[in-house]
DNA sequence: GTCGACTCGGGTAATTCGGGTC
DNA sequence: AATGTCCGAATTACCCGAGTCG
């Protein structure tokens, strides 16, 4: 497990520039190999090595599952990802952070994060608890952990501009489910929505009563947990109503969005990721003055 | 989003000279680590709680990129909950964070802040909404936005130690009302303990192994919604069960805990504020008493 | 072998250091 | 006692053309 990271990596993760970097490891003070080429590479230990030296607090062995900057960190993610899930059981907070934290400063988008480590996780821990290897407590802790790093990595998100199309959601009713209309919000406001998410449970009648007020382009609605289905149905109809008539689109995700659930439902949208999710609304932009589809 | 500030960027951002900055550091008023070369570095929670420490106002917060204009208003704490109220009817999340950090660096807990300002709106809010003056989406915004608030407020109370007694907590099934028991961590975060809220619709059995599991001095449960008043009636006999048995105290508060409610549950304190909450902690600290497991 | 992304090295501009003084 | 300002030396950050990596 001799791994060796790129400068640049190492950069981000303890927060320096690169230039920095490269001096001290002229210096002597970080563990240096070189390519061929004379491209420096650092082994993680040597890193910690240093890291412990210098007292540095940024820092936990997170690095480790740093993943490359550049499109082709499939293994790294996959790694970040197991790291992460770990984080979440023990209900350590500094790791899940910093491990979320480590993958925006490389370049991942909170789309991709969502899609990709977030998401999978709690498909994992549900699939522990379904087989009795996890305590309840802990799957709710571990959202809880989840919200506050996303809440810090919302600030890392440029504010939506002034004429920026507007964008709402929320969860209805008997779905306590916060993580996925949080991650939606994000991953809209990335991409230059004003979007606000509403939180959970919300009354499919309120919901259209924001559409009426705020006149959004999106309306978004995440179901992860269904108790009355027919409820479901009747809201989600009276909903695409009302975003009919203000020409906003209704879009429709969230994992109890099952086939069976959906032929029943009318909307503009149905998204299974965030990436979905990400390019419908993307298309939206492209056509400022697109007009919903009649029902 | 950034975790270190150079002192540059604090001093501009706290209105003072660098010099001043510099030495307050080296007086270890000021958490700073060292670069290689010498170069102060300045993590912003700690900044947080020196401001905190000495009611120094901030000038310009935007550049460690927390909210607070200034530090000229809102000793009033009255005209401070107003505002507060408007800004969160608004869901202008701007001024929700700056009203909660003008507070608290004017020297006032997380505990009077909850009680005296966001218990109090929430209130009105509900009374609003009763009174049909008041969409729900408008009062779910609310809880967003006041969440987001609490996240960040959060870093600027300090970690607890090594030894800090644990407290857990939550609220049960059916109840999505998040605010209350976070308000509930900071409270007892801010007196030293390591409290973690696991959020909202806990069953009581599992909230019983994790007491179990944790060893925590105290227990609490929030309840702000009572569907089924006799699954919340044996769900908390249960749990008392297994926090006597583990030497934790059973808390019970929130506004549902009605006169009649409580008169049939069996737990070890119940609080009607975040400020009775803290008084029972604090007692719990300063004499371990009969507890079993006390060392 | 092509190609895009990254790194190299070195130079330059901007900060910060510590200390002394007002 | 505490703050703000000024200084030369040292450190860090940013930039760019050429070369390397995968």
């Amino acid at each position: 497990m001799e791994q060796v990271l790129t400068p640049r990596q190492v950069a981000v993760a303890i927060g320096v520039s690169e230039a920095s970097l490269k001096r001290w490891c002229d210096k002597g003070l970080v563990e240096a190999t070189r390519t061929v080429g004379g491209h420096r590479r650092l082994p993680i230990a040597g890193v910690l090595r240093f890291l412990q030296d210098r007292g540095q607090p940024l820092v936990k062995p997170e690095i480790l599952g740093l993943p490359s900057a550049t499109g082709t960190g499939e293994h790294s993610i996959e790694r970040a990802r197991e790291r992460f899930q770990e984080a979440l059981e023990q209900g350590d907070l500094e790791r899940v952070r910093r491990t979320i934290f480590d993958l925006f400063l490389a370049k991942f988008t909170a789309c991709e994060i969502g899609d990709r480590v977030i998401s999978p996780t709690f498909e994992q821990l549900g699939e522990k608890w379904r087989h009795g290897e996890l305590e309840i407590f802990k799957e709710r802790r571990a959202c809880e952990l989840c919200m506050r790093a996303l809440n810090e990595l919302r600030t890392g998100i440029p504010e939506p501009g002034e004429n920026a199309p507007i964008a709402i959601g929320g969860s209805l009713e008997q779905d306590v489910y916060t993580l996925p209309t949080t991650l939606v919000e994000l991953t809209l406001r990335e991409i230059g929505f004003n979007a606000q998410s509403f939180g959970v449970g919300l009354p499919a009648e309120t919901i259209g009563e924001a559409v009426k007020e705020l006149k959004p382009a999106i309306v978004w609605v995440s179901i992860s947990h269904v108790q009355d289905m027919s409820k479901v149905i009747s809201g989600a109809r009276q909903l695409h109503e009302v975003a009919t008539e203000c020409g906003a689109s209704l879009v429709i995700g969230g994992r109890a969005a099952t086939y069976d659930l959906r032929s029943q439902l009318v909307f503009s949208a149905h998204c299974d990721t965030l990436a979905h999710m990400e390019t419908f609304a993307q298309s939206k932009i492209g056509l400022p003055e697109n007009v919903s589809q009649a029902g």
